[in-house]
DNA sequence: GTCTAGAGTAGAACGTGTTCTAGAGCCGGG
DNA sequence: CCCGGCTCTAGAACACGTTCTACTCTAGAC
């Protein structure tokens, strides 16, 4: 069984996969077992065996399991920055296009609750490829909410304060300290008092 | 070499300690080691050895490593509460009074950068026993927002959001995301807007 | 003094993330 | 066609957290 023949990586017809493709498989594959089991359930060498990968050949594409969970999650990214791009956000009051954001997050996150509580396990790793794409999260995070509150005095302030909100609140969720539906109204709810008029006439 | 002559652990006078007090140099080997090299450097075989303890019994005493570096940072939370106990927090307005503590809790970190990353990477593990100890952890921090602010409209919304926002801070810390000063002034500034008065006439 | 329950111990063993080794297949330039 | 360099591979090896095993020692009951 050398090269030739990867057990699982080839297409209908038989041709071997190209790189990219194989690369995205053991990302989908890496995503399929921490949707159903969590991160613990992520090991390398079941990626490596489910996907037909060699084990050496995933740590020559990532540098770690949290890397490779964390570019898993670039992938609800993206998906989540699409249908924003897509739908407008409803609500009339910046707060009400927060609450708007927090319901479509909690929706994916409630949806796949395990592969949520691995990837914001991986994130917290201090490997430096996952540093990198915990930037462009970031990033698309602060996009996302500056979206949602449009104009407004002090905003690049009160995005920075949303995003350490949410980020937090995030990981109080996957630690199963804390409830979607709370962290939805906290998010509303600072969102409401960091942005009401600082100088009501 | 048995029981009856642990290397490390005998008073001056040659008695072998009691279990709390060995229990104690556990903990303290731990954090040292932590201080020093931060989360990696402390090796469970290396507290086994350095402390005296066997490595079972650490893990008779502590479910893990993570539970044994959370109890290192209880002592710090004792210290710093013993310490916002006896001296009275400057500042006559509430925000200042926020600042006053994380001018406190920034001085604890600065001093044992590595103590504290080491500290939060534990907290953030999903051990049973972490996660008690987060609790009291939670509530002591939620203690010395409330303490900080004083009454206020929204008293325990305000904390609440406070203290999410600490620890999203933390985390950024120590993951050199952001820098003591910038947390000082995020706290600080957050405390200014959500104390102003929802209705200035 | 003897016995027993329980705490403590040394060291082997195990699981998993990560790295290493040695070699096989592939591809473009001569 | 052959070479040199590249990717990929299987499997061994390693590190460290954690658990297991079999044993010793101690303290208290009697």
């Amino acid at each position: 069984m050398t090269a030739l023949h990867p057990v699982d990586g080839d297409t209908p017809e038989g041709q071997p996969l190209a790189q990219p493709e194989r690369r995205r498989l053991v990302i989908d594959t890496a995503a399929a077992l921490a949707d159903s089991g969590g991160y613990e359930a992520v090991t390398m060498k079941s990626v490596a065996d489910q996907s037909g990968v060699a084990l050496a050949t995933i740590y020559r594409w990532f540098s770690s399991k949290d890397h490779l969970l964390a570019e898993a999650l670039l992938s609800w990214v993206d998906l989540i920055g699409a249908d924003l791009a897509f739908r407008e956000l409803d609500g009339d009051t910046p707060a009400d296009r927060v609450s708007s954001i927090m319901f479509r997050v909690g929706d994916v996150v409630s949806e796949h609750p395990q592969m949520a509580a691995a990837a914001i396990t991986a994130l917290l790793s201090h490997d430096e490829e996952v540093l990198r794409i915990f930037d462009r999260f970031h990033e698309a995070i602060e996009r996302w909410i500056a979206l949602a509150i449009g104009e407004s005095p002090n905003r690049a302030a009160v995005v920075e304060l949303l995003e350490h909100l949410l980020w937090a609140s995030l990981i109080a969720l996957v630690r199963g300290r804390d409830t979607p539906e709370s962290v939805r109204d906290r998010m509303v709810l600072a969102a409401q008092m960091l942005l009401r008029d600082p100088a009501t006439p």
